[in-house]
DNA sequence: TTCTGTGAAGCGATTCACAGCT
DNA sequence: AGCTGTGAATCGCTTCACAGAA
């Protein structure tokens, strides 16, 4: 298969992986690398990632493996990760400060456009250099930033109208930190992290 | 079904969200709910909900729905947040702060009982009520802190380490937030969260 | 009548196993 | 000989649909 593209979802999330191994293996100035030496280095099993990795077409020479170079730009073209990605973070807390400082999201290609906050003490300090803006004024500014997606790093409360206001200003793909569930239109996308579910599985793991 | 329990993993996490729509509805008074109540409130399906739910034992009225006090003190059972989670932070960076201050993981009984980092500037300083502790020391001062669980909030590099660490430790439980596939005995259990790959699945859907 | 609990059907992803390319 | 690409088998979760309890 090539070109126009669909996917799994497990696999996307996969290919991400593939693609920070290849980054690493690239870096030590290996050239092929086979299924069974990703498996060895993210767990994900070798048949796993020739199936994942044949949903776009034949890169893999049968007898050697695949060309890590080539593999890497095959994958960052499948996930959009050839460009800047410019995504805006509202809610300027911890977290969204943590994540606009976040190096491994640089490494990929995403770029902090902007961060908003409501809370009028927050608005105007400086994040990783960027002044943290208005929530209200995300109307105005949004369509300048252009950015495709939006991070919600807000309490549970705010967090449909923070949609709301970032599906206004033209986003439709938003990652919603918070523990709320928020309706969207059916044109727009929400990937939910949820850390209260982490912990709660792994806490149900826990004997006695 | 009653007792010594098994759930997908999915059902698990999906237990955690009515743990909170729980806490939510019962907040407002509402004494009995019903699946499809619950299907408005975070979005999974209403046979789902009741799926899920069957996986211990009837606890629902037929007709009526289900009883939130008590349907909640059962997942509270299931899910062993009925009692304080105790939980170490290996990492103390901008996301072991905002985690260990994150009020989500209090109101589920989750207790931050511990701060390690191996950065000498960091040693010392208080977070949220906690000392950071050196990394080395972790040998010596966990079996004392009586945690169950490890968040990893360091960076790729260090987590295969730290996981050791807290292994050694007497933990059993890692949630992962680094980048870095870890290696663990099969006694062990490890979540991966990664913002990487959310971001990446996210980019792969921005048109153009 | 309303709504649960659940067997059965359906769906999608993972794993297997091997033909075929290098 | 070694390893990919892939149909087929398998596995596990979700959805359906309905019998039966309140």
């Amino acid at each position: 298969m090539q070109g126009n593209f669909k996917a799994p979802v497990p696999t996307l999330a996969r290919l991400a992986t593939y693609f920070s191994v290849l980054r690493d293996v690239q870096k030590q100035g290996i050239v092929f690398i086979n299924s069974s030496k990703i498996e060895d280095r993210c767990g994900i099993s070798a048949s796993q990632v020739r199936k994942d990795l044949s949903h776009f077409g034949e890169v893999g020479k049968p007898g050697v493996g695949y060309e890590v170079v080539r593999l890497r730009r095959h994958i960052g073209r499948v996930l959009k990760l050839d460009r800047t990605q410019r995504v805006v973070i509202v809610g300027a807390g911890r977290l969204g400060q943590a994540l606009a400082a976040y190096p491994g999201l640089a490494e990929y290609g995403f770029e902090v456009a902007g961060i908003f906050d409501n809370d009028a003490l927050v608005v105007g300090n400086p994040i990783s250099g960027l002044v943290v803006r208005d929530s209200a004024s995300m109307h105005a500014l949004l369509p300048g930033l252009n950015a495709k997606i939006a991070v919600l790093t807000v309490p549970g409360p705010a967090a449909q109208q923070a949609a709301d206001m970032v599906i206004d200003g033209g986003v439709r793909l938003i990652l919603n930190f918070s523990p709320a569930h928020i309706k969207v239109p059916r044109n727009c996308m929400v990937r939910d992290v949820s850390f209260t579910q982490e912990f709660a599985v792994l806490a149900h793991y826990s004997e006695d």
